[in-house]
DNA sequence: TCTGACTGCCC
DNA sequence: ATTCTGC
DNA sequence: GCAGAATGGGCAGTCAGA
């Protein structure tokens, strides 16, 4: 606030605001420790956050040590309760019903173990939120999987044996979901209409509350601080897990006039329900980011700890206990990838009380999305091959289009996912069409499911189109006749035939598969262009051909052996993709100067979390921006280099020689002075809306350029201001790039 | 009726 | 998308 | 090496308000 302030102040009393400003910053920065403490804990119940807290909390070394030890201990308790609960239910397990019972007395044993939360309840009551709210405190505290692991592991376990009928929403909410992925439900609100709700809930303009934001850096925490200073007039109703869930759903199906305002007014009963530490949770799952070190990788590991299949491990060890858990979380990895679907997974899991033959109800269907495959970037051509010594490997063109998984259904229905399982079909009708002509001449297929990348292709030329024009199509409920941009399918995998998984499948069989159940359309369904290698002769060839064609580079897979098999939503070692970009050696580089910066959100509170990057115009004299950039650097640099720039590099206003959008996503929170330059590197670069480079040197009048994913690389102690990346040059690296496509 | 803010989703 | 970091 | 959490450009679609 005192920084906006001194705006409007002679230039004199500007630097003494300003180091005033930048002082309380450093004092504040100083005091956030690695392990934050809870802003929020109900004196009620410190007692039982203790343990966990001197543990996260450790003041000396030698404390850590011992803390360490402590979390070590408890999980090695956790392993023998869960076997010793397991004795008990083991006598009994033929039958579910005493199952059931005996669970039940295993589980009050646990309710007095809980070691985050006093809250209980019992049905008909629903499970509190402020139960889930409290362990997501503690969980806040630490980074330690295993104790995170522990801690979601007890809320699971507290919740199936008390009010079963809670898991589903309480996992819902741990991952930030209203459902399943592909059948598309969204909240339709973001910052904007929290800050209104909190506005409205607590009397705070959001003009302060924006302000106050930006100082914390996390909208949860500007909720819990709101609701501290409230006055509350009357006790309202508890929030219960299934209560919060449903109000969300609720908000998801507004629509249409006054739905904004309304989705505001749930969302403000919520909060003026809700404890400070609640509103906290709530507005961060609103933003969809819980900041709590889990997202669904750890909620698999922790419900596959509370339903391992431990009914016979009477004199079991330890070592033969995590092996179990172990084994429970790859079935539950696998069955969720190749159904994610929580609500047909969950009830199984109550039922059978265990892991066990989840498989056999929880299998791969079509119509239903499978996670898809990733790859890992491979920076120089060792890195291939220490993975693939030995063995013959093959590279694909990788295609700059948005990748689609094409499912078609034994009813004779097709359709397509995105990469994040969201339902594509409706955008696609054209893609639908040129499947069953692809399919056409074999008869014999039922059904399967199919991996491929869609790039815009100009059927004229058939040369393939940027992914900028792919972008450029509608989306909803698309018709065929108002398509003006058509896309070619170039499929690389199949993953289901006929009724039959081939994720096990080599990486050969599936493409001899695929290739003989298809026949490819010129422009409309091709495959990707691949090759066998054994070494890497001629790998460096094709890498040119297929940036020569348009492509980001190439995709390397074993073709053979344990690492070629599907690996659903794994980014694997299987798959590695290679682009010009990773390699030091080539790849577009630009030395850029920074002329503001973005306060940081999150574990980027108190230092800037991003900076507004320009070229040079000689021509006009100009600072133009090419790009935001907010990746690439250690903490230690972002730290290092907000206290030099705050340390008299900020201007109050921008220079007048800055050229930049007016668009309020573009102006920084604070101007630098052009100081020094940056070495950025990026993939492409593309036409902008929003920056100014080389505005009106290009066909397009109006528009700039911009980098796509851009990143840090290193500060040029050897470069001033003027040496930067000129637009003259940019405008030269931006026509390069075009003439090869 | 148009525009800008907001959201979600691609990369 | 890319990158960094704690475990 | 995994999993999580920071951050990028840019588009369509929706809705509120000019």
């Amino acid at each position: 606030m005192r920084t906006r302030l001194c705006f409007l102040i002679p230039s004199v009393h500007k630097i003494f605001y300003v180091q005033r400003a930048s002082l309380t910053m450093k004092r504040k920065a100083s005091n956030i420790s690695p392990r934050k403490q809870p802003s929020t804990i109900p004196k009620s119940s410190i007692g039982s956050y203790l343990s966990i807290l001197q543990k996260e909390e450790p003041s000396s070394l030698d404390t850590e040590r011992q803390a360490k030890e402590n979390v070590d201990q408890n999980t090695n308790d956790m392993r023998l309760e869960s076997q010793q609960g397991s004795e008990t239910s083991s006598s009994t397990s033929e039958h579910s019903s005493s199952l059931v019972e005996n669970a039940k007395v295993v589980c009050e044993e646990k309710l007095d173990e809980c070691t985050f939360s006093s809250v209980s309840w019992q049905p008909p009551s629903r499970t509190p939120f402020r139960f889930l709210a409290e362990a997501f405190e503690v969980m806040e505290m630490t980074t330690s999987r295993l104790a995170l692991i522990k801690i979601l592991t007890q809320v699971f376990r507290k919740i199936v044996n008390t009010t079963p009928d809670d898991l589903l929403p309480c996992v819902y909410l741990c991952t930030n979901m209203l459902g399943p992925a592909h059948e598309g439900l969204e909240l339709k609100a973001g910052e904007a209409t929290v800050l209104n709700a909190l506005s409205s809930a607590t009397g705070n303009s959001v003009k302060v509350l924006k302000e106050r934001l930006i100082k914390l850096g996390d909208i949860g925490d500007l909720a819990a601080e709101c609701r501290t200073t409230q006055q509350t007039m009357f006790k309202p109703p508890s929030l219960t897990i299934q209560g919060v869930y449903q109000e969300f759903r609720t908000m998801a199906n507004l629509a249409g006039k006054m739905s904004t305002k309304e989705r505001e007014k749930h969302l403000q009963k919520l909060l003026v329900s809700a404890t400070s530490q609640e509103a906290k949770y709530i507005a961060r799952i609103v933003l969809g980011k819980l900041r709590i070190h889990i997202a669904y990788k750890t909620v698999i590991a922790s419900l596959a700890t509370v339903f391992a299949p431990c009914s016979k491990t009477v004199g079991k060890t330890a070592d033969e206990m995590d092996s179990i858990v172990k084994e429970a979380t790859a079935t539950l990895n696998a069955v969720y990838s190749q159904l994610p679907m929580w609500d047909r997974i969950i009830p199984v899991l109550i039922q059978n009380k265990s892991t066990q033959g989840l498989e056999d109800h929880c299998r791969l269907t079509p119509g239903v999305p499978v996670g898809p495959m990733l790859a890992k970037p491979a920076k120089e051509a060792s890195d291939v091959l220490e993975r693939f010594q030995e063995c013959s490997f093959v590279c694909e063109y990788k295609y700059d289009g948005m990748r689609a998984q094409i499912h078609y259904l034994p009813d004779g229905n097709v359709k397509i996912f995105s990469r994040n399982a969201e339902d594509d079909t409706p955008k696609y009708p054209d893609i639908v069409e040129n499947i069953k002509f692809a399919l056409s001449k074999n008869k014999a297929v039922r059904s399967f499911i199919i991996d491929s990348e869609v790039v815009a292709y100009d059927p004229e030329t058939n040369v393939m189109k940027s992914f900028q024009e792919l972008q450029g199509r509608a989306r909803k409920e698309v018709k065929l006749e108002d398509i003006k941009v058509s896309v070619c399918v170039f499929a690389f995998d199949i993953l289901f035939f006929n009724g039959e998984s081939l994720l096990k499948w080599s990486l050969k069989e599936r493409r001899e598969k695929l290739i003989e159940t298809f026949s490819p359309v010129q422009g409309k369904f091709q495959f990707t262009t691949s090759k066998v290698f054994t070494d890497w002769e001629g790998v460096d060839e094709m890498m040119d051909e297929a940036i020569q064609a348009g492509c980001e580079g190439l995709m390397i897979k074993a073709l053979t052996g344990e690492y070629s098999s599907y690996e659903p939503s794994n980014r694997s070692q299987n798959w590695l993709k290679m682009k010009k970009d990773y390699m030091n050696s080539i790849g577009d580089s630009l030395d850029l100067v920074p002329i503001g910066a973005y306060y940081g959100r999150g574990k980027r509170s108190g230092v800037f979390g991003a900076f507004l990057l320009a070229c040079y115009n000689s021509e006009t004299e100009e600072f133009q921006t090419v790009c935001k950039l907010g990746t690439g650097f250690s903490d230690e640099f972002l730290s290092s280099i907000t206290k030099f720039y705050k340390d008299g590099h900020i201007l109050a206003e921008p220079k007048p020689y800055y050229g930049v959008s007016d668009s309020p996503t573009i102006i920084p929170d604070v101007w630098f002075d052009p100081c020094q330059v940056w070495e950025t590197r990026c993939a492409d670069l593309t036409l902008s809306p929003s920056h100014t480079a080389a505005k009106g040197m290009l066909s397009e009048e109006d528009k700039g350029i911009a980098l796509r994913f851009p990143r840090f690389i290193r500060i040029r102690e050897d470069k001033s201001v003027d040496d930067a990346t000129t637009a003259e040059q940019i405008v030269e690296l931006y026509s390069n790039q075009k003439s090869k496509m």
